[in-house]
DNA sequence: ATCCAGGCTCCTG
DNA sequence: CAGGAGCATGGA
């Protein structure tokens, strides 16, 4: 490299703890994208159609927090330096005012505990909504190991990577490639003959991008997951799903999630799985906030947090 | 073998 | 319109 890569200085709003936001991102050594090691996060995405290797590093505390971001490749190309810098700051939610949760914390010990355990942590987006939604469809009604399997085998059948260092980085598969495929090849993949149907119809619609994403982002919560889930192969789970992680949506929580019910049944000591019910009563008071509350209660699941 | 896992579709009453 | 059966796949 003698070409020294575009840096940027990040500075999210605190407190913020990127070593929080690293053990997301760092939770299954199968996920092919995000990858994480030495106290940095590493992740190859298409920027404007451009692919870039972005690298983020804390170069700062929980409460005076800055981040170090580079663009290692191509290095040179500094056009990309802020449009990296902006989808950042998009999916770390570094304006976000964590202040909020405050009286939320003060008025529900039993979550306001984890909040204080995962203080400085943000609901991490992913970055595109097509990834999201095929990740969720990938999820559905399996073992989130095995999720990440069947996530890792698509990315590196079907992914472009960049070689940096000796380590391939795959992007995400773009929607034609992923079209293309024949439901009898993605079977071979250990995918169902349904998930795979889906994966390749809804690849075919943003191929030929005739999903509005800018207008479900911009709609009113329930509107945007009504209309998702007006999609074959997309129910109010991963319609929900899409709206918090690949969209942004701050208020939405899917209540139906399995993970999430154990966790808050647990927490609320009901000494069983809580029901989608009980899960949409308990987070009511959380309005405003949902989005990040489901986020918490999924990386209160994650090894080394577990209560 | 049996039950479970970050659901969805489609069909009943 | 709510509730439930049936479905599909690998893992523990």
């Amino acid at each position: 490299m003698l070409t020294p890569a575009p840096i940027a200085t990040l500075s999210p709003r605190p407190p913020f703890d990127f070593g929080l936001v690293r053990g997301y991102l760092g939770r299954s050594p199968l996920e092919p994208l995000d990858v994480v090691a030495d106290g940095r996060y590493r992740r190859a995405v298409r920027l404007n159609g451009s692919p870039a290797l972005l690298e983020v590093r804390s170069v700062g505390t929980v409460d005076a927090p800055a981040l170090e971001l580079r663009v290692l490749d191509p290095g040179a190309d500094r056009g990309l330096l802020p449009l990296a810098e902006r989808l950042l700051a998009r999916c770390l939610r570094l304006d976000e005012n964590p202040a909020g949760l405050d009286p939320i914390a003060a008025a529900d010990p039993v979550f306001g505990a984890l909040l204080a355990r995962l203080r400085g942590v943000r609901q991490i987006l992913m970055p595109s909504p097509f990834e999201t939604l095929i990740w969720a469809i990938l999820g559905q009604q399996i073992n989130v190991a095995f999720a990440y399997k069947l996530k890792r085998t698509l990315v590196q059948r079907y992914g472009d990577a960049v070689d940096h260092e000796g380590r391939a980085y795959y992007f995400f598969p773009e929607p034609a490639r992923l079209a293309a495929a024949s439901p009898t090849e993605l079977r071979t993949l250990q995918l169902s003959r349904q998930k795979a149907e889906y994966i390749i119809a809804l690849s075919e619609l943003e191929a030929a991008d005739a999903i509005d994403w800018e207008s479900l982002r911009a709609a009113p919560t329930p509107e945007a997951v009504a209309s998702l889930a007006t999609l074959r192969g997309v129910g109010r789970w991963t319609a929900e799903y899409v709206c918090m992680r690949g969209l942004g949506h701050r208020d939405v929580i899917p209540a139906a999630d399995l993970g999430l019910r154990a966790a808050i049944g647990r927490a609320y000591g009901l000494d069983r799985t809580a029901s989608e019910v009980e899960v949409r009563a308990i987070a009511e008071p959380w309005a405003g906030w949902r989005s990040h509350a489901a986020f918490c209660w999924w990386y209160s699941l994650a090894p080394g947090l577990t209560t």
